[in-house]
DNA sequence: TTGTATGCGTTATCAT
DNA sequence: ATGATAACGCATACAA
């Protein structure tokens, strides 16, 4: 009569109870198909039997594989990093992995900290956010061997395995769509903009829009603030306090959190949304299709992004060798926070 | 001179380097003050020098702690549950553990799939969400020692450690508020039952609410919907169509994501909130304050459910005995979506 | 305080 | 197709 006290099932066990070797037992589970199906049913029937689970520590140190990916992401309180680490999420399950996850709050210090912590580990892959990383991180990653991606932005000149989108091509095409309405004051509340790539560019897009069209950005008429609602609000305020000949008659938001904000102060002091005052932001949250006004916005394919990174990481993870750099559409979706500039 | 090829550095590598064994290396990296300074800065040194990380397998293979939690949720679509996992990451962080993310979609048996994938990792504990569980799910983490912890629901007679608030309580006292207002005819728009507590208490709250009053919740007054904008707004016509005897003068929606979709409708029909129609919904989104009018809700203390869950789980692992019951407050928060019905 | 030596549960190589 | 056995990198009980 074994020993049935608080000892957890192993591989032995299992093998002592079939009458077979711990190899045989490795390999009904990891190749069933080397192994005639009447001893594989005789393990397979113990294994149930015991209540038997694999023991991921010893399996990684023997294989040098933990079946288990990295994300290091600024946060999770914003909606769309969220819902695109749910599909990183999904199409690691699918594939039998699992998701280790990690937050930076934008700071590239504790960015590297996460990742050490993450290949601490022992993750197979890693998938970062952003071209803006503490070099460091970059070398970390590479001397492990860990195969890497980041996300959320795409440049020509990458110098790392990305799948993202052109935010600056992006923010110029729909400061393109308010120039074309004829506005000539373009406002801006952008996201911060330290350690954020993303935000920069985004910027970068709205500057390079207004010069082609001989304009320019008004030093006052840039804020960064935190992705909020609030603070959306408050930048508002700001820059419809401005003087006559500067208060822009359009503001380009860096997302759309901060032109939600924008849209339900502009309501609040009375000024009618696209009458008095155009608005623009960036991501297409569910909600933006839906509030009234509908939110003149870029849409952003954060599902297909995070699809596309966990797909390029487990093909590295395979073996395979594929393409580094994947460059996604964005979509300008007009809808009713835009209209011309009215005639005063 | 060593070999310096693709060999990653590891323990020994270390202790040759600094001239000690593996133990005192292995000592200066968990209990740096059982190390005489000097020796501990020779390690340190080589240890930089040579860019060691630790072999988490490796560790946990032989100290049979994988300084790893899991989480196991229903998805990161919803910006509550997104808020709640940042928080037990945060504060998991902070103590030196690593964050498993899993997501079930709502489906208990996927849950089950998803939680025996993480205790294979090892995870030294986890947080689940909600009562409702595939009982093979909790035997599978008491039968491995794997420390649990419910969240998002709490009762007095729960069965396992929770940390979460009486779902059922704080739809009662909204719904209190409502009828206190002067509405006899409430409409319900909930979440989807089927393997989720949560909703079905929110309901049963609003029915005891009803009942206390000698009213009751009509068959064609209550529908259940996913969690989307577009299904809030969808369901809300659905009621507004009801037969003027029947139809609703007060909507309870099973949360703030259907609420807004219901406000939004609304307004799209030419209703006014709160005139023509109180609404109030459940959570407490960043947004909700924000909207006008203003969401009538009930505020969940999210942040700090995972807060304590996270520490809960670090407790145990640390060998505690820690109250495994913890009921949160909620806070009803009166907005402007809610009035008195019209005179008709 | 430091070193020695054993074992953790698998996978994988090599026989058979 | 199956079995025996040597790593895998580290923590820890024990010895010094």
């Amino acid at each position: 009569m074994p020993d049935k006290q608080n000892h957890l099932p192993n591989l032995q066990d299992i093998a002592t109870a079939a009458g077979v070797s711990t190899a045989t037992v490795s390999r009904v589970l990891n190749s069933p198909a080397d192994v005639r199906p009447a001893l594989r049913e005789k393990v397979e029937v113990q294994i149930r039997k015991l209540g038997y689970v694999r023991h991921g520590a010893a399996r990684a140190l023997a294989s040098a594989r933990s079946h288990t990916v990295g994300a290091v992401i600024p946060t999770l309180e914003s909606a769309i990093f969220a819902s695109g680490v749910n599909a990183v999420e999904n199409r690691l399950t699918e594939a039998g992995y699992t998701l280790l996850l990690a937050v930076t709050n934008y700071d590239l210090q504790h960015e590297y900290e996460q990742v050490k912590a993450l290949i601490e580990r022992g993750v197979d892959g890693m998938i970062l956010v952003g071209r803006d990383h503490d070099p460091a991180t970059l070398i970390m990653l590479e001397r492990q061997g860990c195969p890497y991606v980041t996300t959320w932005t795409y440049t020509a000149d990458a110098p790392h395995p990305c799948v993202g989108f052109d935010n600056a091509d992006a923010a110029h095409r729909i400061t393109a769509h308010l120039l074309a309405l004829g506005h000539t004051r373009i406002g801006v509340i952008a996201g911060i903009t330290s350690g954020n790539d993303r935000a920069r560019e985004r910027i970068a897009g709205v500057k390079a829009a207004l010069k082609s069209q001989q304009l320019n950005l008004h030093r006052k008429c840039l804020i960064e603030k935190p992705y909020e609602v609030s603070e959306g609000r408050d930048a508002f305020r700001t820059l419809m306090a401005l003087p006559n000949d500067i208060r822009p008659t359009a503001l380009f938001c860096g997302n759309d959190v901060l032109a939600v904000g924008a849209v339900l102060e502009a309501q609040h002091m009375g000024l009618k949304v696209p009458q008095n005052i155009s608005i623009v932001g960036f991501d297409d949250l569910p909600l933006s299709a839906h509030m009234s006004p509908g939110l003149t916005t870029v849409h952003v394919p954060s599902r297909r992004m995070g699809e596309h990174a966990a797909d390029y990481i487990l093909a590295c993870i395979g073996g395979e060798s594929p393409d580094p750099r994947n460059k996604l559409p964005t979509d300008i979706m007009i809808r009713g926070t835009t209209a011309r500039p009215s005639k005063t």
